[in-house]
DNA sequence: TTTTTATTGTGAATGAGTTCACATACCACG
DNA sequence: CGTGGTATGTGAACTCATTCACAATAAAAA
């Protein structure tokens, strides 16, 4: 490679790996828990041994969003706390609505650990005419058929999906065109948004399928090739 | 430094990368449904574009367990499908046990479709007095004190941790003593197990988290940047 | 003030995962 | 039975993430 490579621009819009921003979660989380046990400061080393991570890890993480630490002594852990808070952008709330308001829906609704972490559950909608009207923890059960006015009205910026597989591909189309822009799903399908949608799937059939493969092929992947072969 | 650490000889034992076992889980699902379509075989090609992924990804990913494709031809659909089925481990039933039968442990009794495909609950465990006894789609709620024997007897091989979160530790390690070897945790901690134990956590607040991170740094990162440093 | 000690922040090295590119092989059809 | 068209399977190249290693530097000790 030569020496002065054609970069054009300076790469200021660093790219921020999912693996990073999963971390940066689990250190906030961490930090919380060392400011409730007393700690004023943290290494990285410690940090990482919490964690089960490496030191080398937590630096550089931390080090794509700035320098928090100070080199001898470590972290301040409230305030880096703070600063990785700002990052999430937890350090402030979110309007989240909620579609399907069925076994899931009602146990997400029931979970006071969202909001206080900054995620309002404001609307509430479904299809079905039992339960529309009907209230959920103070809030009322709106009608599908006003998803996007009312989207749109109470400003909410991220959506819960919790209908069937079937209804899930309408029903986030539906938020897109209303201009959500982030939205959870929970229903066990690929759904398909635009780029600059950002989706997040919570498939557990997937987590019990990865745990099952973990059984079966104790550790190495021999048997699979095996197996596979002789199927 | 390496204690005694094992150079691993034959390559034989190829290591699989989590993605591509996620991907699995993808593949399975999508054959299903390109199955239930009519089609009897499917090309690298097709299948990356209802997916989202790219051909040499599909073909890669299927390369590691054998060959399952036909050149010129693409790959035999209802076949694929069961060959995934069993290197996934899903070709058989799991006996699964939930513990804590709260929002989220009812909502996962309720939901069949676990079921179907082959992960079923044979046990609930909780601590409350008023609901152990009780019957839940068919289950007695047994009591959390008689959880290793319990485990033990029947024969139970996942299990689901659906306890609030400053009980979950306690409740993993007591599923590690009674030989547990794979568990998918609902509580938002980092649970410590064996190196043995395959442990899957699905963290909600963490997906939020993200949805929150990319809505704040809409594409790029430089916003974080100045407000890190301002902050 | 100077020295010692500890730990950060970060380029460079390594490693893991993805994509490329093409030889290989199979089917269909004439 | 050979030829053309097509898609696999895979080593090599590449890209992205993690780990290493150390200079830089702040705090504490002397
Ligand atoms: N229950 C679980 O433990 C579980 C686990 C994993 C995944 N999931 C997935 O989560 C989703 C919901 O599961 P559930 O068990 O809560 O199902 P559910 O049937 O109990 O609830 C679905 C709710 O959505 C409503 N609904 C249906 N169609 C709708 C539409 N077009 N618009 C608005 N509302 C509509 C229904 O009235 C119902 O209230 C499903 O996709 C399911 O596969 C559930
Ligand atoms: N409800 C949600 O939507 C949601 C979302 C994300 C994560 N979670 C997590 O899932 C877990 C359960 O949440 P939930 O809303 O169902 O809570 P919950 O309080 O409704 O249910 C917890 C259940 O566990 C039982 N329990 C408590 N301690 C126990 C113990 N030591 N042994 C056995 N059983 C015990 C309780 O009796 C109760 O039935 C929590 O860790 C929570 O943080 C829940």
């Amino acid at each position: 490679m030569s020496s002065h490579t054609t970069t054009p621009k300076k790469p200021r819009t660093r790219r921020i790996s999912e693996s990073t921003i999963r971390r940066l979660s689990i250190y906030y989380r961490a930090l919380a828990r060392l400011e409730a046990e007393g700690y004023h400061t943290v290494s990285s080393k410690e940090l990482a041994r919490r964690e089960r991570l490496t030191p080398a890890q937590v630096r550089k993480d931390l080090s794509f969003f700035g320098s928090f630490g100070t080199r001898g002594l470590g972290y301040p852990v409230s305030e880096l706390r703070g600063k990785i808070a700002r990052i999430l952008g937890i350090d402030r709330m979110w309007n989240v609505a909620l579609i399907g308001v069925g076994n899931i829906g009602s146990a997400l609704v029931a979970y006071k650990e969202f909001q206080r972490q900054g995620f309002h559950i404001r609307r509430i909608f479904d299809n079905d005419q039992r339960k529309i009207g009907s209230n959920h923890k103070g809030i009322m059960v709106s009608d599908i058929a006003d998803l996007e006015s009312e989207l749109k009205a109470s400003k909410i910026e991220i959506t819960v999906i919790a209908v069937p597989a079937h209804a899930a591909q309408d029903v986030a189309d539906r938020c897109v065109r209303a201009g959500i822009k982030a939205m959870l799903n929970f229903a066990p399908v690929n759904l398909k948004v635009p780029d600059d949608v950002c989706l997040r799937t919570e498939n557990m059939s997937m987590e019990l399928e990865y745990l099952s493969f973990s059984r079966v092929n104790q550790g190495s992947v021999e048997t699979v090739l095996l197996d596979a072969e002789k199927a």
